[in-house]
DNA sequence: TCCGTTACGCACTTTCAGGTGCCTACTTCC
DNA sequence: GGAAGTAGGCACCTGAAAGTGCGTAACGGA
C-alpha cells in the first residue's frame, strides 16, 4: 500500500470531486462550463467558421482572432466575449497569443484540454440544433395540454 | 424534386438551424440546456444516485422521486428545481408523474429525448470532474504568471 | 390533538450578470 | 488632419434570475 500507481490516483481523483456536492469545486467548474458563451466559443474553435455548416468540419482546432470570434459569435458583447475568453484561458481551455501587427492582431486557439472538452460542447451544439423540432413539438402538446 | 425524403428534410432542419445566429431558436434552446441544474438533473436521471459514484452505472434511466433529486443534488433550492423540471417536462425531456399516495409521490423519468441528451450531460459533469486538478494548475501559473 | 411529510405555488426581495457607453494607443487610409 | 479599425478596460446601471419565507392538502403516527 505504498505504491500509488497513476491509475490509483486518477481513480482517486475521480472519487474525490463529485460535481453533485455543492461544496465540490467541480460544481464550480461545471457552473462555468455550462455556459451560453463557453459552448459556442469552444465550438467556434474547432470549426472552420468561414463557410457552410453542414460540413463535418473533421475536427481540428483552428486559431481565431477576436474579431472573427466576435462577429461568428453573433449578438455577443465585447465585454461578455473578453471576460469568457479570459476566464478559459485562465483555465487553460484557450490559449491568447497577441502580435504587434500594425493594428494589434490577438489570436485564441484551443489546447489539448480545451479540444478535450471541445468534443463535447460541439456535441451539446449540434443537439440543440438537431432536436430543435422535436422540442418545439413537445412544446405545442405541453401548453395545449395545460391551456 | 417534388419528393422530400426523411433524410433531406433532416439535412434541411440542420441546415437551418445554427445556433451561432443570435436569432436562431436553437440559440435560446441552447441557453436553457446549457445549465448547471439542468446538466445535474440529466445527469442525475441516468444514473443510480443510492451508492457509489465510480462505478460504471451502465446507462439505464432510472426514475426518481423529487426528494430524491433534491437531496442529490445538494443546494438546489426546491424553487430552481421544480422550475428546472418544469421546463424539461415542456421541452419533452422528461416525464412526471404523479402518484396520489399517502403524501402524494412525484417522479421524474427521462424520456427518449432526454436520455439522447443524458450522454452528453453526463460527459460534461465527468469532464469537470476529472480535469479538475488540470484546471487548479492552469490557473496556478496563471495567477502568479500576472501577479 | 397536533405535528410532520411531500411537492409544490406565490410573493417579496436581493443580487449580480450582463448590457451600454465611453475611453485608450497605434497606424493607415482618405 | 481627421476618421476608422483592433482589442480591449472601466464604470455605471438595470432587469431578470434566484433565494427566502410562508402557505397548502391530505393523511399517518405519537
Amino acid at each position: 500500500m505504498a505504491t500509488t500507481s497513476a491509475a490509483e490516483k486518477r481513480a482517486q481523483a475521480k472519487a474525490e470531486y463529485n460535481a453533485f456536492l455543492a461544496q465540490c469545486p467541480s460544481r464550480n467548474l461545471l457552473d462555468r462550463l455550462a455556459d451560453k458563451w463557453v459552448t459556442l466559443i469552444l465550438s467556434a474553435l474547432g470549426s472552420d467558421g468561414s463557410h457552410q455548416f453542414g460540413a463535418d468540419c473533421a475536427g481540428r482546432p483552428r486559431p481565431m482572432r477576436y474579431s472573427e470570434l466576435s462577429r461568428m459569435l453573433a449578438g455577443v458583447s465585447q465585454k461578455m466575449l473578453t471576460q469568457t475568453l479570459r476566464s478559459l484561458e485562465r483555465d487553460g481551455l484557450v490559449t491568447r497569443t497577441a502580435t504587434p501587427t500594425v493594428p494589434v492582431t490577438v489570436t485564441y486557439e484551443l489546447t489539448e484540454l480545451g479540444l478535450s472538452l471541445h468534443v463535447t460542447m460541439r456535441a451539446l451544439k449540434s443537439w440543440a440544433q438537431d432536436h430543435m423540432d422535436d422540442v418545439f413539438a413537445h412544446r405545442a402538446t405541453y401548453d395545449t395540454r395545460t391551456d
